[in-house]
DNA sequence: CTGAAAGCGCTTACAG
DNA sequence: CTGAAAGCGCTTACAG
């Protein structure tokens, strides 16, 4: 009883017993039912039977072995770190993109979650064993020592790297026009004393966003406060706790008139310790996120954002690469390259006027 | 100039090339890299001089190959359906899950979205190729037709089918408890008229739902009104506009003392509807969502919720998962199976007291 | 303890 | 217009 012999039969059917079936062989069954570009015609005929074989038996291409021939597994990877133990909204959005963008070209999509960009080389190499024919980085800081573990011949197209790059193609948006807006919004409103609660110094894109931000302020003839501007991880819990410690240590009367949060989620987080201390958005300050992602829409009360079209981004981030598996063999030139998207203010209830 | 020769030694190292670089046999390197179960010993020596080759070469198994014979790709589907274009905070929670599953059993992930999943049938053969050696189903609503669509051989379990299974393993939460338990606290609390914002009536999720709030309404001496009952389906934007059509259509007397929603999304589309009246939660309506996603802690006011533990059940799915590939040979039986996950209230801020 | 052979399921030249 | 052969890179018996 143990050991019985293995399922037999129980193997799913191959090209050659569909030939077998329809009497031609498995090279026959494969020119018609996998439509290669070799000069074969196969008569009308035969290629009915064929097909008929085919389903009868329930032939379904073993995509390993194809795959061994052909290179070519027809599914990009994706690549993010899981910060604090979450993916989150800002993932979301992007990866939406991307499964509409895999969707329209019939690609899968892998998802490797990375514990963090700097020591990426182990975890990266996961993924260079022939699974994925491209790959995209999702908000990467892409240092030396990262580029080193990414294999030169594997197509690549990140979005948001956060760092210079070099040899493959960056999706970003305007951040310092986002910020520049944003913060002009929040000055013609008749806002001051404007806080920024930036992302973690040093990335180039928290630093575009404090650019802007300083920017604005100048322009409205507002002398630009270091006091005012935090910077922490992306993260609400961070930016509900340095609001919290901040309402703590400071009079309720040096409270700003506005905060211009680095993401949507921060100024959830911001807006949740303000609640706690009955401070009411917008009519005691007002506070703005960017990217407009779900949430923003969807909070109470909903956020005036700096929108950046994530969505947009990630399905161009998997035409771009499949363009870039496609060519592969001809040149490598022109591989490096940054698009920029613009950014766009979208107004709902968190800001209001000041007086 | 055109059709150049194909990049010659471009073409990434085999296990032959390793082991010509060290001076044995292929067959030696990949027992000594890939650590088979064959009664192989290598001597020290020889194997430091094969892991040496391997990496001066940069040798990367590849993965179509080995798949080719084991059978195994070493990574699960995750499918689920789309709703109105987007992923949502239960994806996210899900995911979430099933992430920290698959890395810790080393497995990849690749997501299938699938546009329904009433005729998912030529949608789940994508998957039916050897790609993926088992695969989740995140909140189907599993027919007939659809189980046909399945393959037998494929091992299977699903999140919150909505229907009745068979031959696969279900988790699911106690949604007529957790249903219970909130609308019982809304008694407690002084709620008498409880509106109740369902998903689609039918499935079965949905109905458990509401057994749960009528039962607890009942207990609590409160005949159920058919007319607090809404049914729609579960979103946000759905649940705005019942709440905003709702609010045109009736007096501002009428309205309830709470509103228990089907998920946490309608809760805060419900609250933003309320908020566009100036109706504030909790002091003049009572709103509670279920789930306890992302969202429910970080809106203002914080949402009193149902918490679905999903992130576990994601984890959990991919473990139960793993068991069955790797037991696929054997007993067949006992395969179907449910596994229920207790719910739990949190108490948060938009639930408050009557009087 | 180590190597030569066969085979996983497919596709791509190459002959007829 | 169609078939026989070789090979993609690996692993698993099987000999030595």
């Amino acid at each position: 009883m143990p050991s019985s012999p293995k399922n037999k039969g129980k193997r799913p059917p191959t090209l050659a017993d569909v030939g077998r079936a329809a009497g031609v062989s498995a090279m026959a069954v494969s020119a018609v039912l996998n439509g290669s570009n070799s000069s074969v015609r196969i008569s009308e005929e035969t290629q009915r039977r064929i097909r008929k074989a085919a389903t009868e038996l329930n032939y379904r291409p073993n995509i390993a072995a194809r795959a061994l021939v052909n290179r070519r597994m027809n599914t990009i990877g994706t690549f993010i770190v899981v910060e604090g133990n979450e993916l989150n909204h800002y993932f979301l959005e992007v990866f939406n993109g991307i499964i509409e963008g895999t969707t329209k070209f019939k690609q899968n999509v892998t998802v490797f979650t990375l514990e963090t960009w700097s020591d990426a080389k182990a975890q990266l190499e996961r993924a260079f064993d022939g699974r994925i024919d491209g790959m995209i980085l999702i908000a990467p800081v892409i240092t030396n020592e990262f580029s080193k573990g990414l294999d030169p011949n594997m197509p690549c197209v990140s979005l948001h790297a956060n760092a210079d790059i070099d040899g493959l193609v960056n999706l970003e948006s305007d951040e310092e026009k986002g910020a520049y807006d944003m913060v002009k919004l929040l000055t013609e409103k008749g806002h001051r004393r404007i806080m920024h609660f930036s992302g973690p110094r040093g990335l180039i894109g928290v630093e575009r966003r404090i650019t802007g931000y300083r920017r604005a302020l100048k322009e409205a003839g507002v002398e630009p406060d270091e006091e005012l501007l935090k910077s922490m991880a992306y993260s609400d819990i961070e930016a509900r706790d340095v609001m919290k410690n901040w309402l703590r240590d400071n009079p309720r009367d040096a409270l700003p008139d506005a905060i211009f949060c680095a993401n949507d989620s921060m100024a959830l987080g911001c807006i949740e310790a303000l609640a706690a201390k009955d401070i009411r958005v917008p009519e005691d300050i007002s506070v703005c996120g960017f990217d407009d992602t779900l949430v923003a829409r969807v909070t109470v009360p909903t956020l005036t954002t700096v929108r950046q079209p994530l969505r947009e981004m990630g399905m161009e981030a998997v035409s771009i690469l499949m363009s870039q598996i496609d060519e592969k063999d001809d040149d490598e030139q022109g591989k490096s390259r940054t698009i920029v998207y613009p950014t766009e203010i979208v107004e709902r209830k968190s800001v209001g006027e000041r007086e």
